[in-house]
RNA sequence: UCCUCGCUAGCUCAAUGGCAGAGCGGGCGGCUGUUAACCGCUAGGUUCGAGGUUCAAGUCCUCGGCGAGGAGCCA
């Protein structure tokens, strides 16, 4: 008897197969009992006939708790009144083994929860359908990424998490005590490492978990996130851009190719993801700022306006990146930013000393920036000057100003956030739930 | 750090200052096509905490705790 992923069945109809699972929802009705059986690939519903089975097995299945563990073996039937995902089909069970019968307070009933229960319980609501969706579509973003990077000549090199130093300030770093060296930091990007990795491999890139200790508390942030970040050498600003929105693409692409059930259950607009095609529009800071300064003038609600305010050399806030996605149904490059809101290491922009050639690509729907990027200072002396500007420590960029002695290039890099794509993709409203245990600032449990 | 909102049964929520309630979940029973099934019965309460006002506080006041989402900052 073949033991079948849910997410297969409509390859054995007709066929005896065993399925292993979770009893997610139980109908019973009289002389029929049916089980919504999740597999992990799956829901698949199962539906016992009390003359089918022993009288003993079959009232125990009457009352068979949420979240018992099952193995079910029976014939595969198409039905359209199957529900499931990807549904359709049933299972007629013919023999049931109970693994485990589980402990009748399950708390995730199947009723809509608060936030705070269901974030004290994660470990069992990313069980629930919405939350194993949109972790599948995860899951497929972050494959997708990987795959695209590998099929365009970029190797994956891991940059460490343990740290010496901050790579943009400190205050937003997390302290550890590292032995007799004193202190070590986790670390906020890979980028730095990634400069020197680029010298020795041409276009590389690092995947991997970040932290931020930064107070903030919005549906976009969390303390822990993973993080892509390729770096290319020999890459402008334009190229680079290039090989985001082509990535992008792909991305979009794959999940509408491999994750169709779990973003029709999610209620998503499949057609938002179907443009995500390349080439996505461009629009410099200054006119993006231009814009912005148009519609805080015109706007009248005073609660409105006070968010719309703006002035050339501010940085975007959420409700500014919000008013240019608006401008268009797919994502948008905004490029040239002041320097003075930019890191200390970007390329400044040839004739014009106070912007640089940075980019950030906003999605749409009110997603906001899920890429920032930009082209990386290559010149040692203007670097070693910016690294003074700022107040840094020259000796702890030592290593990262000899990048710049020994073959220096024009190179480029960005990094993405895994989560807030994954939230894009779904369109769901929080990042919180698209990572399987997040981290926010009030939240280390479970 | 600031602003706003919230905290009542295991969960989601009601309750004009006047008897603490419903749905789901649990238990018992019924039903051969349920879709978060339905129907009947049933058990289940330190109303976040500490003070205060009042004949009477879940409700009003003060202080505190916890959480949420927005600002700032960022991917």
């Amino acid at each position: 008897m073949p033991i079948i992923r849910v997410d297969e069945i409509s390859k054995y109809e007709g066929q005896e197969v065993t399925v292993q699972g979770w009893v997610y929802n139980r109908t019973d009705k009289g002389k029929l009992v049916f089980l919504l059986v999740r597999d992990g690939t799956g829901f698949v519903q199962c539906v016992a006939f009390k003359g089918d089975l022993d009288e003993a097995v079959f009232d125990q299945l009457v009352r068979l708790p949420q979240e018992s563990s099952v193995i079910i073996t029976g014939p595969v039937r198409a039905d359209k009144r199957a529900p499931g995902v990807p549904g359709g089909y049933e299972v007629g069970v013919k023999k049931i083994e109970i693994v485990q019968t589980a402990d009748v307070d399950y708390p995730m009933s199947l009723k809509d929860h608060g936030v705070d229960f269901a974030l004290d319980n994660r470990h069992l609501w990313i069980r629930m359908q919405s939350q194993w969706a949109i972790l599948r579509v995860r899951a497929t973003v972050m494959a997708a990424t990987r795959e695209w990077l590998d099929a365009n000549g970029f190797i994956e090199m891991s940059t460490p998490i343990l740290t010496p130093a901050a790579a943009e300030g400190t205050t937003t770093l997390f302290e550890t005590e590292y032995f007799d060296e004193g202190k070590a930091y986790l670390a906020q990007t890979g980028q730095l490492y990634s400069e020197a990795t680029i010298m020795a491999f041409g276009k590389v890139y690092c995947f991997g978990p970040t932290f931020r200790a930064e107070k903030s508390k919005t549906r976009r942030h969390l303390t822990e996130f993973w993080m892509l970040e390729p770096e290319i050498a020999f890459c402008d600003l334009d190229q680079m851009m290039e090989i985001e929105e082509q990535m992008i693409q792909h991305i979009a692409q794959r999940v509408l190719r491999d994750r169709m059930a779990e973003l029709k259950f999610l209620g998503r607009d499949i057609s938002k993801l179907e443009s995500i095609q390349a080439p996505f529009p461009r629009m410099s800071y200054d006119d993006a700022a231009k814009h912005l300064i148009e519609l805080y003038e015109k706007e009248t609600d005073p609660e409105k306006k006070e968010l719309l305010k703006f002035e050339w050399g501010m940085d975007f806030g959420a409700p500014h990146e919000t008013e240019i996605t608006k401008l268009y149904d797919k994502p948008v490059f905004v490029y040239g930013y002041p320097s003075a809101v930019k890191a200390f290491y970007m390329e400044p922009w040839p004739g014009r000393p106070e912007v640089c050639k940075s980019v950030d690509l906003l999605a749409p729907e009110g997603y906001g920036e899920i890429c920032g990027g930009s082209e990386r200072m290559s010149d040692h002396d203007m670097l070693l000057a910016r690294i003074h500007k700022e107040g840094l420590p020259e000796s702890a960029f030592k290593w990262y100003l000899e990048l710049r002695k020994f073959g220096s290039v024009p190179h480029s890099g960005f990094g993405m956030g895994t989560e807030r794509v994954t939230a894009w993709m779904c369109g769901i409203e929080h990042v919180r739930e698209a990572i399987a245990f997040p981290r926010t600032i009030k939240r280390v449990y479970p």
